[in-house]
DNA sequence: GTTCAGTTGGTGACGTGTCAACAAGTCTGC
DNA sequence: GCAGACTTGTTGACACGTCACCAACTGAAC
């Protein structure tokens, strides 16, 4: 309230950073509203799935639910309660670990494999079709640099997704 | 299942693509966590609650429900669920609408005029030490403009967020 | 061995968003 | 004026994510 400087002259964002900011805001409601549709329309499941399973595939099709988690950035929480929901429609189950009483695998079941293969080809071309094929290969680079740039303070010493 | 063509033979991501989608992803779930925690803390409000502020604040501090909505591409369910729990806060109230027995406005009370007053520098400055400062103004610019590629054919013809 | 700090994962309560259904009101054409 | 179509906004059920908390377990120091 009474801190004289940082409050006192915001620099607010110039038409460029406004339009910008908008662009990201809007893409977050409306681009991913559009892919996780036609997901869940064609393959029945919403994006966090599509994560989850997509992130299952391995030689073993399983891991470790902390290390899933933290490969995902999610909480464990709410990983947690994701695959019980998960586990309840067949897609993954849960299993013990040898050696670890506390841990959990969370295991991609035949019928999460088949409906991840299934789903895969139809991801892809959506987001072809709502995204990468709008954009120019530059449009394409300077993208990922944003990414690299801006998510780089935040993975390393970031607030961890930690429960 | 058997339809030949479309399933057929996907075209993967290339890396530059697979790298721009990873941004764009990373930053939908650690960037909006990174502000919006900055923005409860010295706030008190979530981004939404921000947004429905900052949308409000006009020559009359009022909007129509439904107008408001589309302003803000939210589902006018969507914003009645939110209105009424920001209206349990204090932060805006429903108001009749003269002439239309269906409508209401949303209006902005005193203490919602007070908070975003409040809120705003900080949350200017959140978004520029996140992102618009980590940015070039080259970056700053092609983000503008995938949001209008990106953006155009949805906002026009696309899946409206209404009810 | 025992203690104790740290880790792993789960849980319940809560705020939020979606969807489908709905009531009430308005508008159009006749 | 009135039937039928459309609009406005609300509601209830449900899926999701966060937060705070917890129980069980592990591992290192002593």
């Amino acid at each position: 309230m009474t801190t004289p400087e940082p409050r006192a002259r915001p620099r607010w964002l110039n038409d460029d950073e406004m339009r910008a900011w908008l662009a990201y805001r809007r893409m977050r409601l409306l681009l991913s509203a559009e892919i996780n549709r036609d997901l869940a329309q064609d393959a029945g499941l919403s994006e966090a799935d599509y994560d989850v399973l997509s992130n299952l595939t391995t030689t073993d099709d399983r891991r470790r639910l902390s290390e899933l988690a933290a490969r995902m950035q999610w909480s464990k929480s709410r990983l947690s309660h994701h695959i019980t929901r998960m586990e309840q429609r067949g897609l993954v189950r849960r299993e013990e670990v040898d050696g670890d009483a506390r841990g959990s695998f969370v295991v991609l079941t035949p019928q999460g494999r088949r409906t991840i293969e299934q789903a895969a080809p139809g991801h892809v071309a959506s987001v072809r079709r709502h995204l990468m094929d709008r954009l120019t290969p530059e449009q394409i680079r300077v993208l990922g640099e944003i990414g690299d740039v801006v998510l780089g303070p935040l993975e390393d010493r970031g607030h961890d997704p930690e429960d």
